[in-house]
DNA sequence: TAAATAATTTAGATAAAGCTAAAAATATTT
DNA sequence: AAATATTTTTAGCTTTATCTAAATTATTTA
């Protein structure tokens, strides 16, 4: 049985290992979890000790196969709450990550199938992130940045970053959302900021920065 | 804000409070929570400079009506949350406990308030105990031991200690549930157990002890 | 490549929440 | 009213998860 403090730098290390490069640096970990490197030191020292981490010093970590496992079982609770929260007490979609947080804590085998049960086993979270399964597997289409598209290309939102409460607002008040459907009207050289219109409605223009952090799957 | 550890002493010391005098004893603390009462006493003196408890160095312990504030909302998030684990979970009501053990250490005000709506304001939880409302206001109804029945009277099961696992489990056996209907069929000088038909169906004779684990309303 | 800079680890400290063993206060028996 | 037993507190220790400051290693730059 793992802590909560250690739950959620497992989780963190899943993540930043996945989306990027397999060895993960002391100072990206902490980072994301606002502790200071050398505490970070300390807990990869705790979770190496329980084969969750491969650490060479100075070097970086990587998430061993175990690890692995334990990590995606807390992001599978995590997602399903988020989807409780959403679906059922009408949380709006950036505030379901918050408290999702100390939820996907909650250690009892029985409570998260159930949840699953009274939820239909959801696919997708309300982010757009897909909910794992009870065996750890996870079904992942493939996703790019809004950035990336072309003028006139079409596309759903699926994913948006869901570390920055600001964001989330922000798309929220131009009422982006996951499923959102968007079109590129034009790419503006000089910043790379983009005009779309989202759901053949209001047109807006968006940044470049903020287009990087919404992911979506082409339709056309 | 307090830590989890805190809470549940809190809400011990609300709990030992109210069923007995008001002077509660380290002993009894230590006896419930299952920690040595030399931890209890530092807990103790970390509530009292908090003014959550009045201590008097052996003497002992009360609540202050902060304190009392304060316990009342975790007895609230308790209590909705098995609701919830009942109702929509499908959990047993003998299961329930455990679980609302962790969950009501969430601290969200908007998550209690949505969940008690979503719950449609239930007013007891799935043991009979009452639900306190936001402002902690607690509708209590008299209750009586089952064991201080007469012969031919009837009851509503209202209430069953919920700390004890093996008597929820027994009761589940012999199918007595919150909102059973009890008539006393004959009471046995001898060691005063009792014969009781539940729900005018079965028949069985329960001993003295775990009559005086069942809180019942009288009905006539 | 040597110096400067950045990243990481180590050493040592603190606060929370528990523990054991011993001391002190209170309660109960002879 | 002593003696004995029980309850409560104190003193000191442990583990977990942080931190700061200093040392070490790796990387970048001049
Ligand atoms: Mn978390
Ligand atoms: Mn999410
Ligand atoms: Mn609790
Ligand atoms: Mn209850």
């Amino acid at each position: 049985m793992l802590t909560t403090s250690e739950e959620n730098y497992l989780k963190t290390i899943y993540n930043l290992s996945e989306s990027g490069k397999k060895q993960v640096s002391t100072n990206s970990i902490s980072k994301f979890l606002k502790t200071k490197p050398s505490s970070v030191t300390d807990m990869i020292k705790k979770l190496s000790a329980k084969k969750l981490l491969y650490h060479k010093k100075y070097k970086g970590t990587n998430i061993s196969s175990n690890g692995k496992k334990l990590a995606i079982q807390i992001i599978r609770k995590h997602r399903l709450w988020e989807v409780f929260l959403f679906e059922k007490l009408n949380f709006k979609w950036d505030e379901v990550h918050k408290i999702a947080e100390e939820l996907e804590h909650i250690t009892n085998e029985k409570l998260i199938e159930k949840l699953d049960k009274y939820l239909k086993y959801p696919k997708i979270d309300p982010h757009g992130d897909p909910i794992p399964n009870k065996n750890g597997e996870i079904n992942i289409k493939p996703k790019i940045k809004l950035s990336n598209l072309l003028i006139n290309n079409n596309c759903i939102v699926s994913n948006v970053n869901d570390d920055d409460g600001n964001l989330l607002e922000y798309l929220n008040k131009i009422k982006i959302h996951i499923g959102s459907k968007i079109k590129v009207f034009d790419i503006i050289e000089y910043d790379k900021s983009i005009e779309i219109e989202i759901d053949s409605k209001n047109k807006v223009f968006i940044s470049n920065r903020v287009a990087e952090n919404i992911l979506v799957t082409k339709i056309n």
